[in-house]
DNA sequence: CTTGGCTATTCAGTCTTGCTATGTACCAGT
DNA sequence: ACTGGTACATAGCAAGACTGAATAGCCAAG
């Protein structure tokens, strides 16, 4: 993926991962799995569990260690109220964006 | 605005900067005024120059001084074939995210 | 039993970008 | 002279994504 994608996945990641994580439960693995199913193809590992870390300390998740068939523990995240709280804001906020790039859009055409 | 805006900004912010100069031409004290018009009430005057410094070295912009009735002489900005052709490139990462945010939000109905 | 491969997490260092704060400069009205 | 609006510029900071690598457990093939 691009350079564009880099930058616009600032700020809008993590609300991928919230609202991934409203549905159900996961870990780490499992999303950047996900993410790669759903095309963004070059998500960093890293990347993932950087961000489950930060809205981790900042009390947007809770976490239970769960025992795994093969390798290590799993680090099983599920979002709370107040991730729930700050999932729903990002979901106003994204909002707002859409809808001034959509009036840009068309007033191109 | 909050953080939320500030770091969603990252990216998108520069994807609106050019699609309003695929509009038209216009300066950067315009662009600054126009944005806080659409309700971007706190983007600072300074990203703004600073991420048209960075459009002009990359030159996906080409500028012309035009003097001014009152105070210093305009920058003014035009999007060229170079940028027109990155701003497509950032309809398409843009289409890309929204379509995946929009089936995760309705995912969570 | 050893190598390779899949699962799973973590971290140091780098780059880009937006914000804060400040400074420069020009002009008009009071 | 002073205030306020117009117009541009920049240094230093903070946040987040990427690179690249390290760590570690488990299992199957050779």
């Amino acid at each position: 993926m691009g350079k564009q994608m880099t930058e616009m996945l600032k700020g809008t990641l993590e609300g991928i991962v919230l609202a991934i994580l409203s549905g159900r439960s996961a870990y780490g693995y499992e999303i950047t799995a996900w993410l790669r199913d759903q095309g963004f193809s070059d998500i960093a590992e890293g990347t993932i569990y950087a961000l489950l870390v930060r809205i981790e300390q900042r009390g947007l998740v809770d976490v239970e260690k769960v025992p795994s068939e093969k390798g290590p523990p799993r680090k099983v995240f599920s979002l709370n109220a107040q991730g729930r709280e700050y999932l729903e804001e990002f979901w106003r906020t994204w909002s707002f964006l859409t809808e001034r790039l959509e009036q840009l859009r068309e007033g191109d055409k």
